[in-house]
DNA sequence: ATTATATAAATGTATATACATATATTAGCA
DNA sequence: TGCTAATATATGTATATACATTTATATAAT
């Protein structure tokens, strides 16, 4: 669905204005349809990106601040979201032996198991849902790349 | 900053996977910066997103519903978030004439001129934070059209 | 006219987000 | 060593989001 039609309106000062409000049209376009496959598995986005995150490094466990750092989202709270995930025993927690402030997480065997079966169902929404060539997806990225230079 | 610094990793299935994620991280952004903007006005993004909304049918009043299929993020509760703007009187309520079902909101003096600073305050963190010329932004807009086809 | 159905807005509720603060531990340094 | 600062995680809290339900009104059908 075009921008024009989904925001019902077609003044934009500039292309780039539409740039941006079409980015963020898209981002929650694609936020909710994940969040609705996710739905029958009991899991909201946030939780499957950490369980995304840990299969990575999967044997290894992972620091929590590890975790944070490679989330999309940065102002995530992921002890709550570790909290969640280790009540449905997708995720335990572990002490550091190196350092006592740490906490290590590492994914349970049920929950490689729940990730996948999740992500089946999750790909074709995201991934295979942009009619996009590699070529295209390329330059997609190159633009992004352009937005907010000063950071 | 490019997307793999911003979740340090390089993995990506696809450049159509990193696509994704890309559209994901850059709405986060804009949406952070824009909060932020907002903050000392004391209004959230999607509040702001109403009063720009009214100002585009200013000085007519506009139907709820009608605000509604103009947000960019579906789901949002639009009464509470007049509720809201209602409280600091940049908009009020009115009786519709026709339909006793709805109701219309209109901008108020005050609610123009606090939009309209806010506006100057929030531009340059979105319009004029991409870093691309009128040309680029369509290619960005024409790509980003062609998510999810199935809508 | 009366009943059923549809629509518009508001309200209720559970969870998530954003952000501040607290607690525990480690590192740096006089 | 003992003090200060920095770091890592967890907790507290206010607001926002997603979604279901309720209330009021209008439309349609018999």
């Amino acid at each position: 669905m075009k921008l024009e039609q989904a925001i019902q309106t077609g003044k934009f000062s500039s292309d780039k204005h539409k740039a941006v409000l079409n980015i963020l049209y898209r981002a929650w376009i694609v936020k909710t349809k994940i969040s609705n496959e996710l739905k029958p598995f009991g899991m909201s986005h946030e939780q499957y990106n950490v369980l995304r995150i840990l299969k990575g490094s999967y044997p290894n466990a992972m620091r929590v601040k590890d975790i944070g750092s490679r989330l999309i989202e940065k102002s995530s709270n992921v002890p709550r979201i570790i909290d969640k995930l280790e009540d449905k025993k997708m995720v335990q927690r572990l002490a550091s032996p190196e350092d006592n402030r740490e906490t290590l997480i590492s994914l349970t065997a049920s929950g490689i198991k729940i990730l996948e079966a999740s992500t089946r169902s999750v790909q074709p929404n995201t991934i295979q849902s942009l009619a996009l060539t590699e070529k295209e997806a390329a330059t997609l990225n190159q633009l992004l790349d352009k937005i907010i230079p000063a950071d």
